[in-house]
DNA sequence: CTAGGGTTAACT
DNA sequence: AGTTAACCCTAG
């Protein structure tokens, strides 16, 4: 049985020898008994491997930017600061080149001024602060100023297209690959291999005394001190197949997918982290999309009581929208419920199974219910900045629902008003000098913390407010 | 998605 | 009651 430190020399072995196939080290990494967490080393081998697949497929995206980092985080090679700066900037400018010709803003634009503030505003603004630090070169700095002047630029965008900043960043990932390589050396096996190559069998066979042998094992001890992590070294690493941990698994499950990649598609593939990131990032604009039948909360006495909305539905996604707004609210608001109970319930919605409405399931918030009203119910109660009264939202939802049960036609669901900021107010004044008036979506894409709770259609209202009367 | 008119609610 | 900021609706 190959325990877990013979298990990561072999894998080390493997990941560095580039005739072996990725798919076979995938498959390997799977059933190889390895140490929890990875060795640094391995780790290396294993980002390292990634890159090589990069540059054979003429791939730069943000993975390889992403596989940059980590590598620095283990091995500070100075070669690594110029390829991460030429990465960053070909992420940058990649979206640019696919632009129709046009005067105005096009997508590409808005994905590039998308890239600008996520690979430099969050990402290497993010690598000042942290450990990684060293990364942060004279040319990253250089090559940060020029991207943000050109947000404004459109002439220096055309000339960045212009630029080959895909082949430079190839070069430089290519370069920073063969110079750790070099620094790393050769892996472990290969080291113990040369060792052994050079016993004098003879001297070994023959000899009457132990001394050849111990000699051996010094030579082989020097080798695992000097070559091993310390992790790698530990006397009995206790592997515990079931228990794989997240930073293995994951490890893991990339270099399985970089291998699939390879063998399947052979083309280029952009999707990585940081497009999950960056969807998370534009959540806030993708929940909006609906809105409409999610928020309009005219719902008539006839269709909640026609029982067309009941939630016991096979398929979430039936529900009517203006019922889940009606279920999110009452979820969300718990509060509330024996408030709606009395009254609500009672009157409108008696075909509305009660054990239903309990499940989250089907109550959950979605994201086309969701409101600031709500929001700020969940995630504010207690810790809102703006002096906010408790029973603000208490008295409008009374308000509410007692005007609707006067009237259901008329029920309407309208937010609480939240008072704008400084902060909000500074940074909507900003963007609108940077991107202009009008580009509301672009800039809540921009600032998507601070905006949180404003829609495109709210930053649009306030500017108007705010320059009323200028 | 944005602009612009309309409505609501907080404040004076 | 009037003013205003925040929010809503909807045509294009």
């Amino acid at each position: 049985m190959v325990g877990p430190v013979v298990a990561a020399w072999i894998l080390e072995f493997l990941l560095r020898n580039p005739d072996v196939s990725d798919a076979l080290v995938g498959e390997l990494t799977l059933v190889l008994p390895l140490p929890s967490p990875l060795p640094p080393r391995l780790s290396s081998a294993l980002l390292l491997r990634r890159l090589a697949a990069d540059l054979s497929r003429r791939s730069v995206s943000s993975r390889t930017l992403h596989s940059l980092e980590r590598l620095h985080r283990l091995r500070h090679s100075p070669s690594l600061l110029p390829a991460f700066a030429a990465v960053a900037v070909e992420c940058t400018v990649a979206p640019l080149r696919h632009r129709p010709l046009s005067s105005s803003f096009t997508d590409a634009d808005v994905e590039f001024f998308d890239a600008v503030n996520k690979i430099w505003n969050c990402q290497v603004a993010e690598l000042e602060r942290s450990e990684a630090a060293g990364l942060m070169s004279q040319a990253l700095r250089e090559a940060r100023r020029e991207m943000e002047a050109a947000v404004m630029d459109s002439a220096l965008r055309e000339e960045l297209v212009r630029r080959e900043t895909k082949e430079a960043a190839l070069e430089a990932v290519r370069v920073c690959l063969e110079e750790v390589r070099k620094e790393m050396g050769p892996t472990f096996l290969e080291a113990a291999a040369e060792v052994v190559v050079g016993w004098d069998r003879e001297e070994l066979v023959g000899s009457k005394t132990d001394g050849p042998l111990i000699a051996l094992g010094d030579k082989m001890r020097t080798l695992l001190s000097s070559r091993f992590d310390s992790v790698e070294r530990g006397v009995e690493m206790h592997h515990i197949p079931s228990k794989m941990d997240k930073s293995r698994s994951k490890l893991l499950s990339e270099l399985v997918q970089s291998s699939k990649r390879v063998n399947l598609s052979g083309g280029n593939v952009e999707e990585d982290r940081l497009g999950a990131l960056n969807q998370n990032l534009s959540i806030n604009s993708t929940i909006v999309k609906p809105k409409k039948e999610a928020f309009d909360g005219k719902i008539s006495n006839n269709e909640l009581q026609s029982g067309q909305l009941d939630p016991i539905q096979s398929d979430p996604k039936e529900v009517d929208q203006k019922h889940k707004s009606i279920l999110a609210y009452e979820s969300s608001c718990p509060d509330e419920k024996h408030l709606r109970c009395n009254s609500l319930d009672a009157n409108i919605t008696t075909n509305l199974d009660s054990t239903t409405m309990k499940k989250p399931s089907l109550v959950d918030r979605n994201a086309t219910a969701h409101t600031y009203e709500w929001d700020s119910f969940s995630t504010e109660s207690g810790q809102s900045p703006e002096t906010r009264k408790e029973t603000d939202y208490l008295s409008f939802k009374k308000s509410k629902i007692s005007s609707a049960l006067a009237d259901p036609e008329e029920f309407v669901l309208q937010r609480r008003k939240r008072k704008w900021n400084i902060l909000e107010e500074e940074t909507l004044r900003k963007a609108v000098a940077q991107y202009g008036a009008g580009n509301w979506k672009l800039i809540k894409r921009c600032h998507p913390e601070i905006f949180k709770r404003r829609s495109e259609v709210d930053l649009k209202d306030k500017w108007r407010n705010m320059s009323r009367y200028l």
